[in-house]
RNA sequence: GGGGACGUAGCUCAGUUGGUUAGAGCGCUGCCCUGUCACGGCAGAGGUCGCGGGUUCGAGCCCCGUCGUCCCCGCCA
C-alpha cells in the first residue's frame, strides 16, 4: 500500500465539533479510524481524535478513487477525510453521538499512516487488563476515558494555578537534585559521578525548600510539584506523585484553609462541579470518636456512643470491657444479614487490639432486650439498616503500655474506635449497591460529561478539614516518642509547657484534609523560633549533633529572621481520581509503574553498562 | 517482608470428577453487501493452557517451585 504525503493540508475541524449548523461547509478532518464499515460500494469511516468521534461516508458512485482508499483503511489508520458536511436523513440520525445528525461525504481521502494491528483497540466496550494497557500505554491513552481523565487533570492544574496567581501565590520550582534527609519514607539515590560514594535524594516533597523560601521572603508559595518516595504501592499510592504544595508568611490556620477551600472549589467548578465553602472540620479526636479514621467519610453515618444503653451486668454477661468505649456504627438499608454473610464480614473486622463486635442485633434482643431497644434508638436510621456493636473484649489480653493523657483518647480507646471506623468503611464498601450513597459521586461525575452548568457537589463530594493532631506518637519498638507529622509542625502555644511532662497530651499545629474517606492533604504551621525547634528535638530524644548533622543547613537558616509561616500540600492525582471516579491512579496518571514499581511501556528500571557504574563508582553486590 | 486473587487464541472469558481433536464472543484475513453507526452474511486462519519440575497409563485441571499483574497488611516523618 502506498502512503499519501500530508503535504500542506491542515484541519478545518476537530472530528468533535461539527453539528447541523455546519452543513454545506467544506472541512478537512484529520484523524485515527475508529471503526470501519464497510457496505461495499458504501463506507462509513468513524474518525477519531481528542474531541470526538465523526462519521465519515465514501460513496463509489461519486466515481472518486477515495473510496478505494477507504477500502484499504484499517483501525487506527492515519487519514485525512476532504468534503462537505450534509445533514443527515432523519432516520439515520444517531442521538448517541454529539456529531450524530451531520456526516462528512469524502470526495478525498488520504492514509496518511497505516497501524499495525494493536493489542486492543481504543474503540473496544471491554477494557483490556493492565499488564496489556501499560505496555501499550499510547493505545490506551487514546480510549476516551484516558483522554477525559487527563482533561480532568488538566482542568484542575489550571484552576490551581490561575486561583493561586490571583491570592498573591508564586509559582517556584525546588531543585530534584537534592540531599538526603533521612527519617520518613525511603529516598530514591541519584549517584554523583564527581564525588565517588556520594549521592543526590530526589525530594520526598520540597518541605525544607519551601519554608526556606518564606525565609526568603517570598511571601506566598505554590508548585505543582513531583514527589518522590522509594515505599511499596497501592491504588492510591505510586512512587513518584504530584502534590499541589504551598506555603504563606504569617498563616493563621484558618488562613491556609480558605485559601485551598479557594482553589479546590475552582478546580471543581472547572469540571462543572459545585463545592460549597467553607469545608466543615473537626479535631482529631472529634474525628475518631465520630468516625473511628483521621479521614472521615462524610457520605454515611457517623459512630455512636452505645454506652448508656448498657447496665454494668449487661456488659459483664457480654464480656465487654466496661473501661473501653461502646460504639455503634450503622449502613443504612443493607438490611438482615444472612448466615454467609456474618462469616463473609469477619476478615473484614481488626480484632488484633482486643476489639470484638455484635452484629446479630436480633440475638441481643432475646437475651437483652431493653439494651437492644436503647441500641436502636441511639443509632437511630431506619428499620432496615445495619447497625453493629464494636466494644473492647474483655477477655483480650493486650499489653498495654497505655499513654492515657488527660483530655486525650488513649491508644486503647483509639484501638477500639478505629477497629468500629475500619468496619464502617469496609462494610459500607461491600454494600455499596444496598445503600447508595458512593452511587451519588459516580453520577454527578457522570453527569459532569454532559457539561450543563454547575452540578450541586455538595452531597457527592464531601471534604472535611482535620485539626489538633497529636503532636507524638509513642514508637513501641524504639519507646520513643517520634514526631506525627515531621519535626518541623509547631505545637499548640499553649500545650508547650507539656512537651516533657506530658508529650502525650500536646497538640499539634497539623491540620489534614479528607474527602469522601481518602486523605487529600497535610499542612502545619511551622515551628518558626530555633529554640522551640531546639525543645521539640530534646522532646524527641534527638541530641543537638544529631540535629544538626541531619537538618544543619536548615537549622542555620531558622536563626536569621524567620517569619511565622505554614503551608500544606494536596495531593493532585488524588483530587483528579475522585474527580474522574476512578478507583486508581493509575487511570489518572499518563505514564504510571506497576505495584512492583516498573515501568511497562520503557521497561524501567533496567541494569546499566559497566561503564556507567564505574563512572558513578557503584558497584552491584549482585545481579 | 507477609497474606490473598488472577494468569487458557490478539482481547474478554468458559473449560465438568484428571480421559478422544481445548471452546465461545469480539477482533483478524478473504469474499459478498448503498444507510450503517457494537452494521450484516458466508468462509477461514489463529493455542508453548505464564514458565520449570513432579504425581499419573494419561495433566489446562492434582502437587512443588518460579515469574508476572492486581488487592491488602507491614511500610508511606
Amino acid at each position: 500500500m502506498t502512503l499519501d504525503f500530508l503535504g500542506n493540508l491542515t484541519r478545518t475541524h476537530t472530528c468533535g465539533e461539527l453539528r447541523a449548523s455546519d452543513a454545506g461547509k467544506s472541512v478537512v478532518l484529520l484523524g485515527w479510524v475508529n471503526r470501519r464499515r464497510d457496505h461495499g460500494n458504501l463506507i462509513f469511516l468513524d474518525l477519531r481524535d481528542r474531541y470526538g468521534i465523526s462519521q465519515v461516508v465514501l460513496d463509489k458512485d461519486l466515481g472518486t478513487e477515495a473510496h478505494g482508499k477507504a477500502e484499504q483503511a484499517r483501525s487506527e489508520y492515519v487519514v485525512a477525510a476532504i468534503g462537505k458536511v450534509r445533514l443527515r436523513d432523519a432516520n439515520v440520525i444517531n442521538p448517541k453521538m454529539d456529531t450524530g445528525e451531520i456526516e462528512v461525504v469524502a470526495d478525498q481521502l488520504l492514509l496518511l499512516n497505516d497501524a499495525k494491528l494493536a493489542p486492543f483497540s481504543p474503540a473496544e466496550e471491554a477494557i483490556a487488563n493492565e499488564e496489556v494497557r501499560l505496555k501499550y500505554r499510547y493505545i490506551d491513552l487514546r480510549r476516551p476515558e484516558m483522554q477525559h481523565n487527563l482533561h480532568v487533570r488538566h482542568k484542575v492544574a489550571m484552576a490551581v494555578r490561575q486561583y493561586l496567581s490571583s491570592q498573591g501565590f508564586y509559582e517556584i520550582e525546588t531543585p530534584f537534585m537534592t540531599r538526603s534527609t533521612p527519617e520518613g519514607a525511603r529516598d530514591y539515590l541519584v549517584p554523583s559521578r564527581v564525588h565517588p560514594g556520594e549521592f543526590y535524594a530526589l525530594p520526598q516533597s520540597p518541605q525544607l525548600f519551601k519554608q526556606i523560601l518564606m525565609i526568603s521572603g517570598m511571601d506566598r508559595y505554590f508548585q505543582i510539584a513531583r514527589c518522590f518516595r522509594d515505599e511499596d504501592l497501592r491504588a492510591d499510592r505510586q512512587p513518584e506523585f504530584t502534590q499541589i504544595d504551598l506555603e504563606m508568611t504569617f498563616p493563621q490556620q484558618e488562613t491556609v484553609f480558605r485559601v485551598v477551600e479557594g482553589f479546590l472549589s475552582e478546580a471543581f467548578k472547572a469540571v462543572g462541579i459545585h463545592l460549597p465553602t467553607p469545608f466543615p472540620q473537626i479535631t482529631y479526636d472529634e474525628a475518631m470518636r465520630n468516625y473511628g479514621i483521621d479521614k472521615p467519610d462524610l457520605r454515611l453515618p457517623g459512630l455512636v456512643d452505645l454506652k448508656p444503653a448498657f447496665t454494668a451486668e449487661n456488659l459483664a454477661a457480654l464480656q465487654i470491657d466496661a473501661n473501653l468505649p461502646v460504639i455503634g456504627l450503622r449502613i443504612p438499608r443493607v438490611g438482615e444479614l444472612s448466615r454467609k454473610d456474618r462469616d463473609d464480614n469477619k476478615p473484614l473486622f481488626d480484632q488484633r487490639k482486643g476489639a470484638k463486635y455484635i452484629d446479630d442485633l436480633k440475638r441481643l434482643e432475646k437475651g437483652f432486650p431493653e439494651a437492644a431497644a436503647k441500641v436502636r434508638e441511639l443509632a437511630g436510621g431506619e428499620a432496615d439498616d445495619l447497625i453493629i456493636i464494636v466494644a473492647g473484649d474483655a477477655a483480650a489480653h493486650i499489653r498495654a503500655s497505655d499513654t492515657k493523657s488527660e483530655g486525650r483518647l488513649s491508644e486503647r480507646e483509639i484501638a477500639i474506635y478505629s477497629a468500629a471506623g475500619n468496619f464502617r468503611v469496609e462494610l459500607a464498601k461491600k454494600y455499596a449497591d444496598r445503600h447508595g450513597a458512593f452511587a451519588v459521586t459516580d453520577n454527578v461525575v457522570a453527569s459532569e460529561e454532559r457539561n450543563t452548568g454547575l452540578a450541586d457537589g455538595s452531597v457527592a463530594f464531601r471534604p472535611i478539614w482535620v485539626t489538633d493532631f497529636p503532636m507524638f506518637e509513642y514508637d513501641e519498638e524504639t519507646h520513643k516518642w517520634m514526631p506525627s507529622h515531621h519535626p518541623f509542625t509547631s505545637p499548640h502555644e499553649e500545650d508547650m509547657d507539656r512537651l516533657v511532662s506530658d508529650p502525650a497530651s500536646v497538640r499539634a499545629r497539623y491540620y489534614d484534609i479528607a474527602m469522601n474517606g481518602l486523605e487529600l492533604g497535610s499542612g502545619s504551621i511551622r515551628i518558626h523560633q530555633q529554640q522551640v525547634q531546639a525543645e521539640i528535638f530534646r522532646a524527641l530524644g534527638m541530641s543537638d549533633e544529631e540535629a544538626k548533622s541531619r537538618f544543619g543547613f536548615f537549622l542555620d537558616a531558622l536563626q536569621y529572621g524567620t517569619p511565622p509561616h505554614g503551608g500544606i500540600a494536596l495531593g493532585l492525582d488524588r483530587i483528579v481520581m475522585i474527580l474522574a471516579g476512578a478507583s486508581s491512579l493509575r487511570e489518572v496518571i499518563a505514564f504510571p509503574k506497576t505495584a512492583k514499581a516498573i515501568d511497562l511501556m520503557v521497561d524501567a528500571p533496567t541494569p546499566v553498562s559497566d561503564m556507567q557504574l564505574r563512572e558513578l563508582h557503584i558497584k552491584p553486590t549482585k545481579q
